[in-house]
DNA sequence: GTCTATATTTTGATAGAC
DNA sequence: GTCTATCAAAATATAGAC
C-alpha cells in the first residue's frame, strides 16, 4: 500500500494536504508541488480530482482497518482496546490541534459539498463505530452497545472540535480523563 | 441589522450559502444569484470576499448576543439558562443533520484555510463559553465553571458532528437527554 | 445603486513530444 | 512515465455606462 511509486507519493501527499487544508482549498499544483512532480504528469496516474480523493479515502479506510486490528492484539480486554481507541486523542494531540480530526473534518466538508465520495468519507466513522460495538458487546453491554459507541465517538469528535478551535492541551488532557471515568462507570455497570 | 437593503439581504445570502455549502465552496455568482443582483453590483457593497466574510460573522456574532439575552430572560435559574443551550440542538436538528453546526463547521474551515477571519469565526465559540461559564458560577460551580462550561460545549460539538454524518434524529434526542442528566448531577454537586 | 463588459488569475483537464 | 505547452471554464476583481 505504501512502496516508492509515483502513484502512491501522489496519493500520500494528497492524503496530508486534504488534512492539514481540506479537500476543495488544495489544488493539483498543490499536490504537484509536495511530490515534485508536473502537473501534467498528475493525469497520467489520476484522471480526476474526485479519483484521487477515492484514493485518499480508500488508503485512510486500509490504515485505520489495520489500526483497528492492532489495536485487538495490543488490548486484551474490551476496555483495554476502548483505551487505544480514547488515547489517541492524546498520541495525535498536536495534528489535532492544528487540523481537528481527519474523519470528521473530512466528513463535514465533503457533506457540505455534496460530494460523491461523501458516503465512503462516513464508511470511515461507520469503521470506527462497528468496532467500538463490538468492545461494548465483549465488555457485557449488548443491549446498549451501540448507544455507547456512538457516545464515544459522539464525544472524541467534540474534543477534536474544541481542541482545534483553542488549541488547548490541558482541555484535552481533562477531557481524556473523563472519558476513562465514563469507560470505567461502563464496566462496572455490564452484564457479566 | 436585517432592513431590506442588497447589502443586507447579500450578508443574509451569504451567511445562508456560507454555512450550507461552506466559505471557499460559495462563489461571488452563487450569492449574486442568491440575491438575485450583478456581480458588478456585488462590488459596490463588498470590495472582497473576505469582507463579506467579516460581515457574516458579524452578523452571526449580533444575532449570537441577542439570543444568549433573551434566554437571559427566559430562564429563571441557571439550569434553566443552561437548557436553552441545550435544546437549540433539538431546535435546530433538521440544519444541523444536513450543514452541521454553524459554528464549529465554519471555525474548522477557517483553521484549515489559515484564514486571516478564524480569530472572529472562533470569538463566536467564546461566547458561548463564557456565557455558559457565567451559568455555572450561578450555578454554585465557581471553581470548575470553565471546565463544565467546555465539557458542555464538547459534547454540543460532538452530537452536532455525529448528527451530520449518520443523520439520526434518535442519536441526538438520546445524547440530549443525556446532557441534561448530567446538567443536573452538576446542580445537585454545587456549591451553594 | 445597478448594470454590462472585461481583465486577470487559477482551476481542473488534455495533447503530444520525449 | 514524465515532461512542456495549452485549453476551457470558473474564480475574484475592475472599469465605466446608465
Amino acid at each position: 500500500m505504501s512502496d516508492n511509486s509515483t502513484r502512491d507519493q501522489i496519493v500520500e501527499a494528497a492524503d496530508r494536504l486534504f488534512y492539514r487544508h481540506g479537500f476543495e482549498y488544495t489544488s493539483f499544483a498543490d499536490i504537484a508541488a509536495a511530490v515534485n512532480i508536473s502537473r501534467g504528469n498528475f493525469y497520467y496516474h489520476f484522471k480526476s480530482k474526485d479519483e484521487i480523493l477515492a484514493a485518499v479515502i480508500a488508503l485512510r479506510l486500509a490504515n485505520t482497518r489495520k489500526m483497528l486490528q492492532q489495536w485487538e492484539t495490543e488490548g486484551s480486554t474490551p476496555e483495554q482496546r476502548i483505551g487505544c481507541f480514547i488515547r489517541i486523542l492524546i498520541a495525535h494531540r498536536a495534528d489535532i490541534m492544528l487540523y481537528g480530526c481527519p474523519v470528521g473534518t473530512l466528513s463535514a466538508e465533503l457533506a457540505k459539498l455534496d460530494h460523491v465520495a461523501k458516503d465512503q468519507a462516513n464508511a470511515l466513522f461507520t469503521l470506527f463505530r462497528s468496532w467500538l460495538r463490538e468492545q461494548f458487546i465483549r465488555l457485557g453491554r449488548a443491549a446498549d452497545a451501540d448507544a455507547l459507541a456512538m457516545h464515544l465517538l459522539m464525544r472524541s469528535q467534540g474534543i477534536a472540535s474544541l481542541a482545534h478551535a483553542f488549541h488547548d492541551k490541558t482541555f484535552v488532557k481533562r477531557e481524556v480523563a473523563l472519558m476513562c471515568d465514563w469507560l470505567d462507570a461502563c464496566r462496572q455497570n455490564a452484564v457479566h
